[in-house]
DNA sequence: AATGAATGAGGATTCATTCAT
DNA sequence: GATGAATGAATCCTCATTCAT
């Protein structure tokens, strides 16, 4: 009995089915079949919705990336002054949906994939000047090297997942204060 | 030619190798045949000299970590004054010889491989702690919080890795000035 | 061209094809691919439908014995008097099917993998008791040692396959007729 | 320092080694390095001392079959009487060095070669026909049909061992009276 | 005499992908 | 829309065998 609209059900299934098999996995070497048995459907289908094993990981991480990108917007534009914004953005990136193990599990797959993959290297680098252009506006007003300061809060929150998706550095909690201390001290400097 | 002693030229060989191709290809996938053409022998001979493949990687991992430990040693026992010492660990992660692109990008796989290999895991646990414990000890006549100020250092050294085996922050001298801000900036903070 | 419900023809396809190679090469060692070329499928489908090499050699023993058995208790049931029940036993034991050379090859081949294979020796072993016990029952109404005697005769009617797998003995029927001179010599002596 | 006459010696080595490995593995699948290890070589002396792998078989085969026939003989030389030259031969089978399970296994395991290598085949058809003659011989005076009565004998004993070798019927002891159970009945019959 | 070095060939197994139903 | 069926390609690994020393 065929279905209408199914296709971006069955997609979504995929995605979530990916990211967290993936988290489970702590590889990219997960088959094609173990994604499409944990959404509940055959290898067959996951192929017909999606091209291939590629553009499966693909849509996956966009999903991470847009949703990490969205908890951040939606933080962003209720803070009013200019720290509040740069706390919100470290906020975003520490926030429970963030850091949840297998997001951030997939997230530094997806980093790997980069690598290889141009497409996974473009949605990557997107969220990326993103991030940053993000940073540098909202330290614009109260540093002296906005430009500096963000490509070093960028790199040490990515230091930070990058240390809890090996289990070291446990709660977000613990993470979110590194970052916020090196943000007091480089604005501190900074005057 | 069969040569008597060729053990231990042949496994540094393979490890050079595995690195190389590691670097090269950006993923963990490569095959063992790879490796051993590169290092110019058979596939055959590369599992001779070690068991399988993991034991390969695990040699790669070790020789890189060991390497870089090694570096941030020699320097260390040259430093005088308590700030040259945490200095010394920065200098020497960002070394020529540490940041070399494929020494990265291996750094940055192996760091995947830990969640699945458990001796990859002990080996990148080991280098670890060594690194938190050195900069610990150095931070300590210096810092108000030297247990936080080491892990965050530490992290943020991670990241600038991670940023850097994308391609992103481009030479190690801006990654070297990153730190050593953060270093400064931390300290004055804590006075 | 794809039909549903394979799995069972596929199945049967191998078993029927693993007994007919190992027939006729007469070791253990052969591929899997050549059973499954010989059952008209590529390697990757037998794989598909038995977890193995293992598994499908298991399927295959499990066949011959089954079916040794099954010819044996047809006859069995038929008989009327004791010792034309002993009669039927050997009867079936030398039967076309059983007496087959593929079939005896196999069998052979199998009593050589019980020493490695677990499955094969509780499958073998499994056969044996059963037909020891067929033999102590028929025999115990007309032998004053049923025990040693069906012993002694399950040890022959090995002993005559095991030549007949060599191609030694040649005719099923003198097989037979050496199986029933001893059943005969074994009761007179017992009266 | 190179020895002379190592040749005899060696080969020796080899050929016990090679019924120990067999005996232990239960599988003509053993390498030629776990033989030569046993002996106490390297695979390439093996393999310089007989041209490969089916040759150590073949010595090794020969080696055991050389062994049952002449404790065979030696046996057979001592018996006077007619029936004791059978009881020699039924003896010589049980004996403890025919009946060691090492030895025991490896003797089956050249029965399965026989049907793939032509000389492994030459060889136990030679030592069977040997058997059966001897067994003709001494039954000629005692038997009806020494002809069929051989046949039957021999036979047994295959099955004897064949049940030995996968551990079912423990003893020799107890496969020895069998053997003479059988012969008994089969003489009172005769007459 | 003896062996470490070296390899080619081969085999089990896995998987992404396609196709007919 | 959905899937069982099917396969080719690839990979790790093992082993008998050869060769230079």
């Amino acid at each position: 009995m065929p279905k209408l609209g199914m296709e971006p059900i069955r997609r979504a299934a995929l995605v979530e089915a990916t990211i967290a098999e993936l988290g489970a996995a702590g590889t990219l070497d997960i088959t094609v079949s173990q994604i499409a048995k944990r959404a509940g459907m055959s290898s067959a289908l996951a192929h017909h919705y999606f091209g291939g094993k590629e553009d499966i990981f693909a849509a996956a991480m966009q999903h991470i990336l847009s949703e990490l990108r969205q908890e951040g917007l939606d933080q962003l534009t209720r803070a009013r002054h200019p720290i509040d914004r740069v706390r919100a953005i470290i906020e975003a990136s520490f926030s429970p949906s963030s850091f949840d193990p297998d997001t951030i599990n997939a997230w530094m797959l997806f980093y790997l994939m980069a690598r290889t993959s141009p497409k996974a290297a473009r949605l990557l680098r997107l969220y990326q000047s993103r991030l940053r252009t993000h940073l540098r506006h909202a330290l614009r007003p109260i540093s002296a090297r906005p430009e500096a300061d963000a490509e070093t809060l960028a790199a040490l929150i990515d230091g930070l997942y990058l240390r809890a998706s090996l289990g070291r550095t446990g709660s977000a909690g613990e993470a979110r204060a590194h970052a916020n201390a090196v943000l007091e001290a480089l604005l501190e400097t900074s005057t």
